[in-house]
DNA sequence: GCCGTTTTCGGCCCGACTGTTTTCAGTCG
């Protein structure tokens, strides 16, 4: 089992649990290592055998035992113990919105509902007006709650979510009263997928904004409404929440809308120790006395540390980091030099490797890769060598025009089969500038079969750089089942590369295998996928994820200068590994 | 169940909003 499936059972405990009415403190501890085992760089596998399992953040004596029954046994019988006390339909009672575990366990317990399915059935008839606490209106919000469940799709890309946000923001800016309006939540923290979207205003009266927005025509319901905070229902069952306060407390809005959730209990915790209490309102000192901040930062530096990047606000460390003054010089999207993985209309891009070009210089890029699909990939238009040699000459022409402005490549992102080897002969592949080497195809193979075909393309000596590894697509379609110890321990000691590709729908590698590999020394680019000019504009996405992963500009290929990475590519694998 | 700039035991963030209640419990972020 991988981490993420770990990390799943560990989620499922603390929601069973919760419902069984288990003291709080032992269900967050579950979802606390649920969560530290998603961020973990390097597979619990490993630490399992290194006996370290009680080094990871959140994970003690209990946890680190149920980790080990996991891994050796396949299965756990704390949680069959578990699941065969508390009916497991309730779970998905819990989706449900304003349904907890004090209420999925009222309904399972003086109701007997044991699934989303009895929960309809009885609300439709109803039984739940006449639970104790429960009414009318609590009933047809649940009613309500389980249709808006059925409407809503998954998670939202982040640039689905970003364009969304963006527009209600320009609305929400040019409202009467509003002084300021920024995202919030796990948009600003640019996270992978978005589950809903948080604005925050500094207004001085907010109900006339509440009444405007809970109007907007596009609103499909409202979830609630008061003077600081309203929820509503967006078009395709996209939640969205604004809250407001005014100007001079607008600093502390924004730092706790921003999450995380973690990341704030820790920084409330830190308050505490200091004798003062932070919240969304002000910082109170132990006499009463309201201390406001307008501004973020000002919060960060009372409490004695530096400034938080959003993105690192996980609970991951950065807080420790910030006290000590040593939170990492993030890499800037400026730093940006080089992309070596687009497409061109050679192969399925739109483009024409002049325009791809011109797009690169004028985002300030010194180095353009066209990287067009190999010949096996038929749907995608891939290039046979012979046409391989004849876009050369076009690269060589346009070169020619724009001069020293830009250096073009000529690469191809080369598949690798579904036995394994590459999709080009290797007197083609020594001749390519770069070599991208990606699984598009037979993603579902055992573990063994696609990891070994990941080796195959990671020892091979004309292979540069493994693009989007694990093949997965955002929101829903999880990558390939890779034994990823193997596979990078096997790049550590080949000099291959990893990109982290861009696109929005990939984001991939993921952040936890990023920060693997750059502790691991392992090479990383930062490479679009683009197959549009407008497409290389979707950088800041795999910036975002640098950024989430910690990454200062130098770990990141991308940012090196020119003659660096040209002499970088030029080198045979084995001598990289001293460059 | 985890954890330690007071603690190996006793803590573990804080406020907004809603509904069902006449002062509070549950949910959410």
């Amino acid at each position: 089992m991988n981490n993420e499936q770990i990390a799943q059972i560990f989620d499922r405990i603390a929601n069973l649990m919760e419902i069984k009415g288990e003291v709080i403190y032992k269900t967050l501890a579950y979802r606390k290592a649920a969560e530290n085992i998603r961020a973990l760089p390097g597979s619990l596998n490993a630490f399992h055998q290194q006996e370290k399992l009680m080094e990871i953040p959140g994970v003690g004596k209990a946890i680190a035992e149920k980790i080990a029954e996991i891994i050796t046994t396949g299965k756990l019988g704390f949680l069959e113990r578990l699941e065969a006390e508390v009916p497991v339909g309730l779970l998905d009672v819990l989706e449900v919105s304003d349904v907890g575990p004090r209420k999925a366990a009222l309904f399972w317990k003086q109701a007997g509902i044991t699934s989303l399915a009895e929960l309809e059935e009885a609300a439709k008839v109803g039984r739940i007006r006449a639970l104790p606490g429960m009414g009318e209106k609590s009933e047809s919000r649940i009613l309500a709650g389980i249709e808006a469940l059925k409407r809503r799709g998954h998670r939202l890309n982040l640039d689905i979510a970003r364009e969304i946000a963006e527009n209600w923001l320009a609305w929400i800016r040019a409202q009467k009263g509003v002084e300021r309006a920024e995202m919030a939540g796990s948009l600003r923290r640019w996270k992978t997928t978005i589950g809903d979207i948080d604005i925050v205003a500094a207004v001085e009266q907010p109900a006339e904004l509440m009444a405007a927005l809970t109007a907007h025509p596009d609103v499909q319901r409202v979830q609630g409404t008061g003077e600081n905070k309203t929820s509503l229902e967006l078009p395709g069952g996209i939640n969205m929440q604004v809250w407001t306060q005014p100007p001079e407390r607008f600093g502390t809005l924004l730092q706790f809308v921003s999450g995380s959730k973690d990341h704030n209990v820790a920084l409330r915790g830190l308050a505490q120790k200091q004798g003062v209490s932070l919240s969304e309102r002000c910082i109170t000192r132990a006499d009463g006395q309201e201390l406001l901040f307008s501004n973020e930062e000002d919060i960060y530096r009372f409490l004695g540390l530096d400034w938080i990047p959003p993105e690192l606000r996980e609970d991951r460390g950065e807080i420790k980091a910030s006290a000590e003054h040593v939170l990492p010089h993030l890499i800037d999207i400026k730093d940006i030099k080089a992309e070596l993985h687009s497409h061109t209309n050679w192969s399925d891009g739109i483009n024409t490797i002049e325009e791809m070009a011109r797009g690169a210089i004028s985002r300030g890029w010194k180095i353009f890769a066209a990287s067009d699909h190999s010949g096996g990939l038929g749907i995608a238009g891939g290039l046979q060598p012979e046409r391989l040699r004849e876009r050369a000459k076009e690269i060589a022409q346009v070169q020619a025009k724009l001069g020293d402005e830009i250096t073009l490549l000529g690469g191809s992102e080369v598949e690798i089969r579904a036995d394994g080897t590459l999709d080009y002969d290797d007197e083609t592949l020594a001749w390519l500038d770069v070599v991208v080497a990606s699984l598009h195809t037979s993603l579902r193979q055992p573990r063994e079969v696609v990891t070994g075909r990941l080796l195959n393309a990671i020892r091979h000596p004309h292979v540069d750089i493994i693009g989007h590894a694990s093949g997965r697509l955002l929101p829903n379609r999880e990558g390939a089942d890779l034994d990823w110890d193997l596979v990078l321990d096997e790049a550590r000691k080949s000099g291959v590369a990893f990109e982290i590709n861009a696109n929005p729908s990939r984001l991939d590698l993921d952040e936890a295998h990023v920060r693997q590999a750059v502790e691991m020394g392992i090479p990383i680019f930062i490479n679009t996928d683009a197959h549009t000019v407008d497409q290389l504009d979707t950088i800041i996405y795999g910036v975002s994820l640098a950024w989430r992963a910690w990454l200062p500009a130098d770990a990141v290929c991308s940012t090196w200068e020119p003659d660096r990475l040209l002499t970088w590519l030029k080198t045979s694998k084995p001598d990289r590994l001293h460059i």
